[in-house]
RNA sequence: GCCACCGUGGCUUAGCGGUAUAGCACCUCAUUGGUAAUGAGGAGGUCGCGAGUUCAAUUCUCGCCGGUGGCUCCA
């Protein structure tokens, strides 16, 4: 029989029987203890146990990398599915994938509770442990349809995606099979470090209208060390919850008496958001930007003429009626269905609390004659806006129903677009790096050429796109093109950064907008004489306070650089003989508008300290005997550094200076004490 | 909005058909202590809200409110 050859990774070519497995020649290329536990023949993934037939190249996916990780969690469902089975007869398993994080199965059956994940984790253990080999069969349609006949969800899987008079592939392990095209690992011994993580529910393919399905999650590693330190990364990930730091730092507060993703910033968070505010004041500035106020309500006529009150009601908090009409209607017997009509139909008015700041700037745009040479005009404001976020999805202060976006709206002349975008780029970036956010990814929504509800003409559109690419591309960070992820009336570039538990946010974005100005009929006299239509750019490089403080409390942990942290020093006394040290050094340095809290109480050193620990406070500042007799101050870090004898003029103007070039972590103690 | 779970003083939390733990925080007294908890005492809760079952509900049932994890949505 001829010889197959075989060309392994390093270009080495081998010869072998036909049928050899591809687990046979990577024991020969590698050695027993390979690590692979799948295959590539030519590029494509495989399993392992692959025989191979004619000439081909071939590559172990070794199971740390990204690939073999994948493997692995998608291994680790199905045996999620095995054991689940196996405990509960009646589930009918439906899809089980990897994820970035992990994997998860959803099933169609009786809901189960948290506790009823232990016993599945032991099952799947249990079953791993048995260490079955992972089959892969080879199945006609017919033979398919025919295996998961009881399932419905497998059936209508089989029917959508499988050719008619193709066939697919089952993996079995032990008695236990599943539709799924692989790989898989070669046996179930290789899935001993899982846990199961949480419980939630899914829609069948994703569909409201569809079945509710019950979806397990869990982690997989390869040893159980790594499932250990998994495991351990995720606690020490919780902690930072903005949500938990919120409350111990006291930086906001949510009350349920107030609603529902409505945020109190408490002073100390207040400061946090004030100090974010004037560093981007300070850059619009810079940038020529105007500031403005608008109130938090407007008619509904300007939203009927904007397009949000048509168009996007079910996430608007109901409109306000004035009480008077709202009496004599319901006095000549109007339903509250009659009086949604009326209001829809334009026939009554109310006011609306402003879902978007754009219709204000956009009336204070028009309110005088404009000419080219004001443009462009860039009106920013710290703008409130409220959207009626679904209940279930609220959270923190990343999805609330009440924020402030740092907003501004740019109205520019069709050349200037490719400019002013760029401009606004700059300034996320500016933020970006003076926070050291550097995870994060750009998405640039393009239009989806395919469909005709965009506004504005294609070559109008192309000069957009094309702008927000260029723009996209100066930031030198991962970005995406995402056709059809254009608003309908322009391009975007938005901002996404992940939470601690992984979930993805969008902060800042940049829009392009060829529809208010049409909707307003906003003009400017141009250079030659004639009318002309500008162009607007709407931007929010936080996004809205409320999501990026709550994003940036996770970045840093609640350990803000000092110009951020909202008290800077601790003064803590030794003994009641410094109380009147302390203060001077308290008035000293609020004198120099440094953010200071003292504690001259009667605990000990070692109690005070661990209390104001918990505060996160840039520096504690110790005062005992012998910094009050040379005036001097001792420092504590957050991480326990010390020194000692700093004289207090030189303390102040090191502190100052830190918080005025806006240092990207507290570093006097720290520098001090490497000397 | 949907599904599951959860809701005990400011915070963390024990408990359970007979109105309730403990720690931290708070207050008082003593202590004046040099870098992660000095000691003693005290006060503080209609056990998320409303109904129902029961002789009796914080505990069981239902509804509502709120939170958590997902799903769906997200201008």
């Amino acid at each position: 029989m001829a010889l197959i050859q075989v060309t392994l990774p390093d270009g080495t070519i081998n010869e072998y029987a036909p049928g050899i497995t591809c687990a046979e020649v990577i024991t020969d290329a590698l050695g027993r203890k390979h690590g692979c536990l799948a295959a590539r023949i030519d590029g494509a993934e495989c399993d392992l146990s692959r025989e191979l037939e004619q000439d081909c190249s071939v590559e172990g996916i070794l199971t740390q990398s990204d690939e073999g990780m994948y493997i692995l969690r998608h291994s680790a469902a199905h045996l999620l599915a095995q054991a689940v089975m196996s405990l509960y007869p009646d589930a009918k398993p439906t899809i089980g994938p990897a994820i970035d994080r992990g994997f998860y199965y959803d099933f169609a059956m009786k809901s189960i509770s948290e506790s009823d994940l232990k016993p599945i984790q032991k099952k799947m253990q249990e079953l791993a442990r048995k260490n079955f080999t992972v089959e892969r069969i080879e199945m006609s349609e017919p033979e398919l349809k025919e295996l998961f006949s009881s399932n419905p969800y497998k059936l209508e899987i089989i029917e959508q995606r499988i050719e008619e008079g193709s066939g697919s592939t089952i993996y079995k392990q032990d008695d236990w099979s599943d539709l799924c095209l692989g790989p898989h690992v070669p046996n179930t011994s290789r899935l001993m470090n899982v846990k199961l993580t949480s419980i939630s529910s899914a829609y069948w393919r994703g569909d409201q209208n569809r079945e509710q399905l019950v979806r397990i999650y869990g982690i997989v590693e390869p040893s159980k060390e790594a499932l250990r330190a998994t495991i351990t990364r995720l606690e020490e990930a919780k902690k930072r919850d903005h949500r938990k730091l919120g409350k111990d730092l006291q930086l906001f507060h949510i009350d349920e008496e107030v609603g529902q993703g409505l945020i109190l910033w408490t002073p100390r968070g207040a400061i946090l958001r004030q100090e974010l505010q004037d560093f981007i004041s300070h850059h619009l500035r810079r940038q020529g930007y105007s500031q403005v106020f608008t109130p938090h309500v407007g008619k509904l006529d300007l939203y009927r003429t904007s397009g949000h009150f048509p168009y996007y009601q079910d996430s608007q908090y109901p409109p306000l009626v004035e009480r008077d009409l709202m009496k004599k209607l319901a006095d000549e017997g109007c339903t509250c269905g009659e009086l949604s009509n009326l209001m829809e139909l334009g026939e009554i008015d109310g006011y609306m609390l402003k879902p978007m700041n754009c219709p204000h700037h956009v009336k204070i745009y028009a309110s005088q004659m404009r000419s080219y040479r004001d443009l462009p005009l860039r009106l920013a404001e710290f703008g409130t806006v409220y959207r009626w976020e679904q209940s279930g999805e609220i959270s923190g202060m990343t999805r609330v129903r009440g924020f402030t976006q740092d907003d501004a709206h740019l109205f520019v002349t069709e050349d200037q677009i490719a400019s002013e975008v760029l401009g606004c780029i700059e300034l996320v970036q500016i933020i970006f790096e003076k926070l050291g956010m550097t995870d994060y990814r750009v998405r640039v929504g393009l239009r989806d050429a395919d469909s005709d509800k965009y506004v504005g003409s294609p070559d109008r559109w192309d000069k957009a796109e094309d702008a927000c690419r260029a723009a996209a591309e100066s930031l030198g960070v991962n970005w995406s093109e995402e056709p059809g992820e254009a608003a309908f009336y322009g391009p975007k570039i938005d901002f996404v950064v992940k939470d601690v538990i992984g979930r993805e946010w969008q902060l800042g974005t940049v829009q392009v907008d060829y529809n208010l100005p049409e909707r307003f009929e906003l003009e400017y006299k141009g250079s030659d004489g004639e009318i002309h239509r500008p162009v607007m750019i709407h931007r929010a490089p936080f996004g809205s306070m409320e999501r990026f403080c709550g994003v940036l409390i996770e970045h840093f942990a609640g350990k803000f650089p000092t110009w951020l942290t909202p008290t800077q020093c601790h003064i803590i006394t030794i003994s009641e003989k410094h109380k009147g040290y302390a203060h001077e050094v308290a008035s000293l340095l609020r004198d120099n508008n440094i953010r200071v809290e003292i504690d001259d109480g009667d605990d000990t050193i070692g109690k005070k300290i661990r209390t104001h620990r918990k505060m996160q406070p840039a520096y504690m500042v110790i005062l005992g005997d012998g910094e009050a007799e040379g005036r001097t101050v001792s420092l504590r870090a957050r991480n326990g550094d010390q020194v000692s004898g700093i004289p207090l003029d030189q303390f102040l103007k090191d502190l100052r200076s830190e918080i005025d070039q806006k240092v990207a972590q507290p570093n006097l103690a720290v520098t001090e004490a490497e000397e």
